[in-house]
Parts: structure tokens; sequence; C-alpha cells
DNA sequence: AAGTGGTCTAGACCACAAT
DNA sequence: TTGTGGTCTAGACCACTTC
């Protein structure tokens, strides 16, 4: 139990009715937001804000506890805690499906990758066939059975979103949408070759916590919610030719959507 | 201590590797996903999962904060932890600032509460001159200073969203933009009026968990994300006439857009 | 008054990381 | 070996709700 360095916290008040726990949050959430606390440094440790405040250790885990809970910081096993570095976002433009993003022998999501000078990988690829969910079923205009996609992405070696893209299987059987690696362009060109000439999509955004196998599948630190976007693409016939839902790390997104007044 | 309904929940596992408190965390989210917990049911009470587990109160306290981190229960002092209905959303369609939505004497969010059945408030109204913030003078062209606008929206008495407007002095000092109730419409039907017809908005969305004051503002409960939303409007010369930054209650929306495939 | 969750103590032992 | 956070115990007193 070494001294804390001086100043940086201040001492509780008996008289508040706002609980210790609390306190000593609040004093460290107005610490890390002066930047006392700089993105990625080390809080005081547990023994001593123990010392500092004078409370019991059960008292400091519940104060770091709410911070966490909020995101701010996370903890490492026999580390310490850390003001949680904000990683670098990727900002997904409305355009991203544009056909002349497309034709270039690439995923949309490799190609925004590479130009931001990042690694992107792709893995955990699931390819199968399945009876629709009530509510693909609903969106796809009740298809028997639909052909399944899954897969995560990852951006340098970080998992950032994984996906599951849903289309009626009387248009992607027995072409390459079927198959593990579906060619330059992704499932869209595929789609466009086979003469569903993509017109809109439409998508719903969603934000929750994860459940624990969803944190487990983007390795999230707690305190980090998720963003859900359900994609419909339709063909210029109207008819809705794939669903995917997506479930991606919120603290690695920014959403861009441009919408004409009309 | 009265007994447990038997057979809702099982044992702990001695072997496992597994913290006591995660096992019975994990048990009473498999109890209440597979409905034995209905949405509000009351669940069992700390003392009755001591006694059923044989494990100390903290432990059990520990397991339900788990679950409470999720967004799954929540819990009311003095009555007890319950599963936590999900409340009705509101879907945000991207054409909800069309023209033809405008001209009916009402704000957008008025009239689409009054389309859901719902009773819909503002409050928290403030307007004020300011300096603006390095963002949003970016994303308005710089303007020495800006109109300020804040507000709250209830439905049906319940907090989901508040909002702060801003826009450049120059256009809008003066106009009924800068009275508290600016009347039909909104302030998109007055700047129309004065001259800067809307060609198109941009949006970017994030999520992320709330800060105490947000969380106060929305009563949100914890395990409940916001969704922040950034909204330019520019005018048929291309210039940024207003941006809109909104906070809301993640588990009372969700964004409907649609992209045109080009 | 009885039952509920909210807060807090003062320990204990463990697993992981740095040295 | 030392320091760190992770887990757990067995109490205590309090505030709120219901009866």
């Amino acid at each position: 139990m070494t001294a804390l360095p001086s100043g940086l916290l201040g001492v509780l008040d008996a008289t508040s009715d706002r609980a210790v726990f609390r306190q000593i949050a609040d004093q460290l959430r107005e610490a890390i937001g002066k930047g006392h606390f700089a993105e990625g440094a080390k809080l005081p440790s547990e023994s001593e804000l123990v010392g500092h405040y004078g409370v019991s250790r059960m008292t400091v885990r519940n104060a770091l506890s709410v911070l966490q809970g909020e995101g701010l910081v996370h903890s490492e096993h026999g580390k310490g805690v850390f003001v949680r570095p904000r990683p670098p976002v990727r900002r997904l433009a409305s355009d991203r499906f544009a056909r002349h993003h497309r034709d270039q022998g690439k995923s949309a999501f490799t190609v925004e990758a590479e130009a931001a000078g990042s690694h992107s990988q792709v893995d955990n690829l699931q390819v199968r066939e399945e009876r629709p969910s009530a509510d693909v079923s609903a969106r796809l205009g009740s298809p028997l059975r639909v052909l399944v996609r899954h897969r995560r992405y990852l951006l340098d070696g970080r998992p950032v979103e994984f996906a599951t893209s849903y289309l009626p299987l009387d248009i992607a059987k027995g072409t390459p949408i079927a198959a593990p690696n579906p060619g330059p362009g992704g499932i869209y060109a595929r789609l466009e070759e086979l003469g569903h000439r993509l017109e809109r999509f439409e998508e719903e955004v969603r934000a929750r916590m994860p459940t624990p196998p969803e944190a487990k599948t983007l390795r999230l630190a707690p305190g980090v919610p998720v963003i859900r976007l359900v994609r419909t693409a339709y063909d210029t016939k109207g008819r809705a030719v794939e669903v995917c839902d997506t479930v991606m790390a919120a603290d690695a997104y920014v959403l861009a959507y441009e919408l004409p007044a009309q």
C-alpha cells in the first residue's frame, strides 16, 4: 500500500446522502474527465484507494464496477484498472453498397479496411440451409427455406462485427452465393448477375447490451453495447432478396446516413 | 426465508471453473429465457436465492448485478428484482423530415406520437446563444456564434430522448426560431420560410453507455445504452443550416433508413 | 412488524502479472 | 516474491414497501 499522488482525488463527504462508493466513482470519473488519468493510464490500485479513502475493499471495488459499467475503465487481472482507450471507429457511409463500390473484385468490408490502412479478416464462415425464423420469413416474403451465410469480421485482429445473411433458397441454391466464397463483389454482385438488379435497401438500427455469447464473439469489454443492424435488400421488381442481420461492437462504429429532404 | 418453487433453478457445479456467481447468473438468465419468469415477473428474493444455493448474500447480489448490467432485470428497493419488460419502441422512419410531414401545424415528434396513440410532451425547453464547440463549428462552417435550442421529449410520461439544436446566429437571430415555441412545423418549417429550402440531411449514429447525467435525464435503468444521433441539415445551396445532437434511450427506439442502390 | 433490496465492514483465499 | 485484481464469507445497519 503505497501513497497516492496527492491532489488528484479528494476526500469523502460524510454528511452527504450520496453513497460512499458513488462519491468515489464520481471523483475518479471527474479526474478521468479532467485528463488527470489519460487514456490507457492506470488508476490507483484498489489497495491504494482503500488507503486513501479509509474504506473497505468491497466499497472501492463497488465504485470501480460503476465506472466499468459505464465503459469508462477496464480491469486486467494482476495488472490494474485502466482508463479505456477509445478504439478507432469505422465509419459506415450510406452509399457503401452502391454499385460502383462493388465492381472491384473485393468485398465492401475489405475495400474499406484497406482504404483506411487496416488489415481485415473474415472467419467463422458458415453456409447452410434452414427454415427461416418468423421475422426473417416475414421480411423475405415467406420462403419455405433459406440459405444462411454467417461470418465474423476482424479489423487489425480485433473482431468488430458478425453477420448472418438470409436468402430465399429458390434464388441462391446452386449458385456461387451458396459457395463459401461467393467471389468478387460479394453476394450483391452475384445477385445482380442472376438478374436481381438491386434497387434499394432498408436498414433498421437498434442498440442494446450484448448477450454473453455476443460479448465473447466480439471480445467486448464490460460496458460496451452492440448495435444491431438488420438490412433488407430489394430488387427492381420490389422483391426482398436478402436479409442481413449484423451485430457490431458499438465502440468500433459510427453509422452515417444521408436522407433527402424530398 | 421461504422455500423456492422447485425445478426452476438448478444446483451449482462445484467442479466447474466457472465462478459461483456466474453459474447463478447463468441459471437465472436461462430460466428467464425459457419464460419461467415472464416479463415483469419477480425473481426469487435475495434471501431465497441464498437459501437455495447455499451461498452468501454478496454472491447472490453479484449474480444479480451481472443480469442488471445486461439489461435483463431491474431491482426496486423494498420490492424485489424483476424481469425488465421491454418497452414499446418508437420507429423513426427515414422520411420523418419529409416536407409533407411538416405542414400540419405540429412538430414531427407530436404528430408521430399521436398517430401511435401516445401522449407526447416536451419540456426542459432552453434557448440561448453561445460560441459553438469545435465539432459543431466544423459542421456548420465555422460560424462565430450559434443559437442553441435544447429540449427533452417524453412519451406517455416517460422521457425517451433529449436534443440540442445549433443554428448559425446570422440565420436564426431575430426570427421565430429564437422563440421558445417556433410555431407549426418546427424550426425546419421556419428555415424554409426564411429562404433556406432544405435539400438533404446527414445523420451519424453511435451507441454507448450513458453518462450519469444522461441516465438521470432519461431515467434509464442500468444496462440500457443510449443512441447518439447527430443530424446536419443542408439547404439547396449546400450550406449547413442546423446541427441537431440527440441522445435517445436505446430501448425506446429503432431507427429505420432507406438507402437507394444507386 | 416483516420482508425487501442498498450499503458497508473486515477479513480470507485464489489466479494472474511483473520482478 | 510481491502486488494486482477475482471471488467469497458472515456478518451489520439502513431505507423502502407492504401488511
